[in-house]
DNA sequence: CTTCTTTCTTGATTTAAATCAATTTTATTA
DNA sequence: TAATAAAATTGATTTAAATCAAGAAAGAAG
């Protein structure tokens, strides 16, 4: 069990990380800390009245939700210093996603009534989050426009360039199973298998595992 | 030429309408008014710096992008009331997307620094937007489940569904032109015209030009 | 109303990716 | 480290939807 201090884990969400420290440490009497989640467990689910957002501590999950044929679709991923859930502070919707941690997990959280309190005291918090949800709107919509004009292989492509200009290097480390990868682009696993030995046939990049290297 | 009163305008905005009058009020000098397009022109455009927001005073218009080739995908519509562009006043992210008027329009809009300014002063209105953004995000997401879960006939029925919820009636106007929706639903215009043909074979709804009732 | 253009529909064919099935590889646990 | 389970790969086949092509219907403009 890692050492926790409720400000640092705070800091690391992309959503606070930003803000002054004075700021930062108005939220920490709104939080839940210290939460604990094996490997494996579900951290949210749909019904299971946590609305609100966590902030992932230390670990790796996946976010997902099913469809009625139990068909997982992967909404993305999170790991240490992720947050999740931000929506549900801000409407009354219920979740309808799952999280689950895929390594060991800890979280802290927070809930919808505490932080509405509290935002409307502090509209420099309101800023930075809208800004953050904008990055997301974004990033949805130009998802659609992959979908719509780019095939397999493209999408892998374009996805590897996204993460490699993240991880500021071409050489990318994957964060995520294949499969769910897979999934995340809207493929099959069987797909995304051939089409990478495609792309390194081709020349485009070289793959070693979970790392991979984009010629450029 | 409509009568055109500021605040009636932006009080038309989903993001603005629940707000109390005095908060509305604040928002009128910080928005330019009246601004007029005719039918078939480009409202916004990439690179036009015209950051920020805009509102619908009175038309139509569609909300797009280009791939390479040049190739429009459909990311959703406007039509009075519905504003567009709201993550470009949070983030410098600068605009991508075309919105062109499908009919005679008029906008209101409002650029990202004074409305920065400010929502420094009014919490509560970036509470309400928070809670739209928490909306779309949920919507964007919904539609990637869609997409990797259902068929392009169970995705028609889908959308005619939502419409049917939000237009409380099983009758349903389609606010595109056929083309634009099968876009919007990732398909083509050819896939669109077959399986609206299936749907209406298998009596589960009854089309008439662009009016479509839903048998359940 | 007539012409011209755009959108919509229908048919024939192709194709990208899904599915089904069987290994191989990698990861987990005893 | 052996046994077991899960993930990844590879091959064969099917299939949903795209593309190509041509005509019909609807809208816009003269």
């Amino acid at each position: 069990m890692p050492k926790h201090s409720p400000l640092a884990c705070l800091s690391k969400a992309a959503l606070f990380k930003d803000l002054p420290e004075s700021l930062r440490k108005k939220l920490v009497p709104i939080s839940a800390h210290q939460e604990y989640f094996p490997k494996g467990s579900l951290i949210r689910q749909p019904m299971d009245g946590k609305d609100g957002m966590l902030v992932m501590d230390k670990g790796n999950a996946k976010v997902y939700s099913l469809n009625e044929d139990g068909k997982e679709t992967i909404l993305g991923t999170l790991t240490t210093g992720d947050s999740e859930g931000q929506e549900h502070l801000f409407s009354s919707n219920s979740r309808e996603n799952f999280v689950q941690a895929t390594t060991d997990t800890w979280v802290c959280s927070m809930t919808r009534r505490d932080f509405q309190n509290l935002i409307r005291q502090t509209p420099d918090l309101a800023l930075s989050l809208l800004n953050d949800f904008g990055q997301k709107l974004v990033t949805a919509e130009q998802n659609t426009v992959r979908r719509n004009s780019m095939d397999a292989k493209q999408r892998i492509l374009a996805y590897l360039d996204d993460l490699s200009k993240k991880q500021g290097s071409n050489q990318v480390k994957l964060e995520l199973k294949k499969k769910d990868l897979a999934s995340y682009l809207g493929i099959t696993p069987e797909t995304f298998s051939r089409k990478l030995k495609e792309l390194v046939k081709e020349n485009k990049i070289e793959v070693n595992k979970k790392v991979i290297t984009i010629n450029e």
